[in-house]
DNA sequence: CGGGATCCGTTAAGATACTG
DNA sequence: CAGTATCTTAACGGATCCCG
């Protein structure tokens, strides 16, 4: 497209990579989309939907996650935006969790997938035991 | 297991494992969830969900992604009843992906996820650079 | 209580080569 | 064309110890 077009046309406006799509590997929407999707930030982020948590009740809450997990998905929830981390300086220290603005309307998308696979699992073992 | 139950009410019915919640560590649908929200297997689903594709067209659609990866993810996706794979033995082969009815109702949910946060890729980086 | 730092085994992922 | 097999490397993930 537009070749020779010397004017101010710029062809690769790294301002496009943005919201391009996912199917390109240079999207830096996939990224965001494995810390989303990742394993235990899913989970965390469907259950800071219930409420705000403390870092112990989201290690309770989150079966089986280890301290190291949890706190590093939190970390990439909260730099991406979708979680907030408020700490008070007492002692013992107290740590909140909540979610953001953004979290609010992500984390009812994750929940009703969550819901969804629940609700197949029959169906997926079926199929699994469907083939020989 | 149930050892001297004389009624019908089974405690431990080993059936309720499968419905149960993900937040619970043996919960059967946390594995299927992880199958589904994969990096490659996201991507994928969400490729069929225009159409079905060959295994090439899939690999040059879902950018960057290896032939092994692809392979792997559409095996799980397909064991897990979430996608067809049809076979004609021809010369060359020819082999075709499809959702099956249960994609089908998967899909639309990831393709929202991931349409969600590609919409949301300003914000992430705006909350990004908002910390020092 | 809420993590950070470190160590280390397990697994996932990518590149490459080969087959029906 | 549509994979499988193999190898190497990178990332994940858990356990442990420690500090504010």
């Amino acid at each position: 497209m537009g070749v020779d077009t010397p004017g101010p046309a710029p062809a690769a406006d790294p301002v496009e990579d943005f919201a391009a799509d996912v199917f390109s590997r240079r999207c830096t929407s996939r990224e965001a989309l494995e810390h989303v999707t990742g394993k235990w930030a899913l989970l965390a982020v469907t259950a800071l939907l219930e409420s705000p948590h403390r870092f112990g009740e989201l290690r309770r809450r989150v079966d089986g996650v280890s301290e190291k997990m949890l706190s590093q998905s939190l970390q990439t929830l909260e730099r991406d935006g979708w979680v907030h981390r408020e700490v008070r300086s007492t002692i013992p220290p107290h740590v909140e969790y909540r979610l953001t603005d953004a979290g609010r309307e992500l984390a009812p998308r994750l929940l009703d997938l969550v819901r969804f696979v629940e609700g197949a699992m029959p169906a997926v073992h079926a199929a699994r035991a469907a083939r020989s």
